[in-house]
DNA sequence: CGAAACCGTTAAGCTCAGCTGAATGATCGG
DNA sequence: CCGATCATTCAGCTGAGCTTAACGGTTTCG
């Protein structure tokens, strides 16, 4: 008697929103092209809205489409405040994912955890190390529950209304420079001094890489990246041996910095990263959010 | 990946609620007991938590399901809240199902919709006369939009929060009496002038009924109910060759009084009766209302 | 400018989630 | 104490919704 709008068909409406096409969205959703044209034209006609218009070989949402798109989030996000309250009742052992870029997950996830686990010993970890794009990504796919992810402001990933993000922790930049480096003894140094050294940085598409030249890029210079490192320790590896310089987060930092190496405090302050915890909208994990807190807390100390 | 909680799961468990009964709510589903059985131990086995409680030979909610209901309420009404944004966007004519008290329906509706036809005529309307409760039930089961319904203090219909009122109109009660009365000539009538005098009760169990015994109740009295009409031009009838009196609210004067029953206002202001506007939560039909609230208005003077 | 690649939709057919129906045990009213 | 009622379980069936295959329109590239 009440035909009301199916769930499962805004899920594939949604997953059509972000992915642009619908063999995209049936990749995404698992499913055949088919399968997804055949949710949407009962959904299209269910509702008595048109919801797609060809562009070409491609489709586009109506007007209609993007309005049902943001009820769909907001159903979603019902949906997932009811399992959140219900986890919190349930007796069953909590089983939490949570995902956090590698630097996140060695310096904080990793010791918060542990913590966690010592309280609680019956719940349910997995951790693994996410991208931050692609943990938001995994958020909302749903294979990860919480993440520790960074706030890019050249990339709109927290604009997304099916995430929601809570503060963590800011962290500041030093240079890493050389023992033997000009300014290796002074106080503070400033970005452009370091115009001329080399820089080491982490392969390209990481968000590292695009977060240190975008700090040198608002300073004024592009760094001239000879050596890449992924990994801090070989990041340190290479300075320690002459091989260039590089701004290291304060969670790079590691608990002893190996010889060869100095850290200097830069002169600006304003080059920070701004970690995140991000979950689905909706969603609660106190405890978790707690827990990773209290490990970021003890590291800015 | 992802195990979301099953809307349709939710459903079944609100209609649970309602009913007490997993044979009732299997009834009210078109469903057997026995499918309502599995959904919600689907249900139960996806949330990690008991839903039921075996009580001697039926269950019960336990706190974990009504923590649940309140959720699926907040569902419901989103996904309402979305199908009344999308019919405002649809190109289709649009149909809505409108309940009322027969009184109503007769004084309010009826115009309203007269109205309302001739601004959209490709609109469909359908219109059923349903007792309050009828109608409450009917607007959650779907098989009703909009109803026009009356506040009763004495039955808990709008703490559902599944549904949502709008204020109507308010009425009062006059006393019709015979022409012949002994009060007919006054300018007003006191409830407590009519202990003596036989009513013209409706049938029990009418809300007409229910709320002159209950006017009568708090002034003091039980009214003596010798016949029994519940159209109110037949209950004239009797009134005007003398069988009795009653009270009358304002939408049930007709247009002319038939001859030998006189109105007279009573003495007491507070025997009024409170229509509304009800329909789901999240449900919008602006032009619905406001129709209706115009043919109030209009009645009310 | 034709062909190949790709997109979305449609048609046909199959599969499994979820229903019905029957059987069971437990409980309550009389 | 017995029949009525309620919830649950099990086996078996059915149809909603998927996949596969074919097709028409659009873009790209040789």
């Amino acid at each position: 008697m009440a035909p009301m709008i199916d769930v499962r068909q805004l899920r594939t409406l949604r997953a059509l929103a972000d992915h642009g096409t619908v063999v995209a969205a049936a990749e995404a959703l698992y499913l055949t092209p088919s399968a997804v044209s055949q949710q949407l034209a009962v959904l299209s006609k269910s509702t008595g809205c048109e919801l797609l218009e060809r562009r070409g070989r491609n489709v586009v949402l109506t007007e209609a489409a993007r309005v049902l798109v943001a009820h769909a989030d907001a159903v979603f996000a019902q949906l997932e405040r009811a399992q959140s309250d219900l986890r919190a009742m349930s007796p069953a052992p909590i089983a939490v994912r949570i995902g956090g870029f590698p630097t996140a997950v060695m310096a904080v996830v990793a010791p918060a955890m542990k913590a966690l686990r010592e309280e609680h010993p019956e719940w349910g970890f997995e951790i693994a190390d996410t991208e931050s794009e692609q943990s938001v990504a995994r958020l909302i796919e749903g294979s990860l529950d919480v993440a520790v992810v960074m706030a890019a402001p050249n990339r709109p990933l927290l604009g997304d209304p099916r995430i929601k993000v809570l503060p963590l922790l800011e962290e500041v930049y030093q240079a890493a420079l050389p023992a033997d480096h000009p300014f290796a003894g002074a106080g503070r140094v400033s970005l452009t001094d370091l115009v001329e050294d080399p820089f080491v940085l982490a392969a390209e598409g990481l968000s590292c890489h695009d977060q240190v030249t975008a700090i040198c890029a608002d300073a004024g210079f592009q760094p001239r990246g000879r050596h890449r490192a992924t990994d801090f320790s070989a990041a340190l590896a290479l300075i320690a041996n002459g091989f260039g310089v590089t701004l290291l987060p304060t969670l790079g930092v590691p608990p002893k910095m190996p010889d060869g190496v100095v850290l200097v405090p830069l002169k600006e302050d304003w080059p920070r990263r701004v970690s995140l915890i991000a979950m689905r909208a909706g969603a609660e994990y106190p405890e978790v959010v707690a827990a990773l807190r209290s490990a970021a807390d003890r590291l800015i100390r």
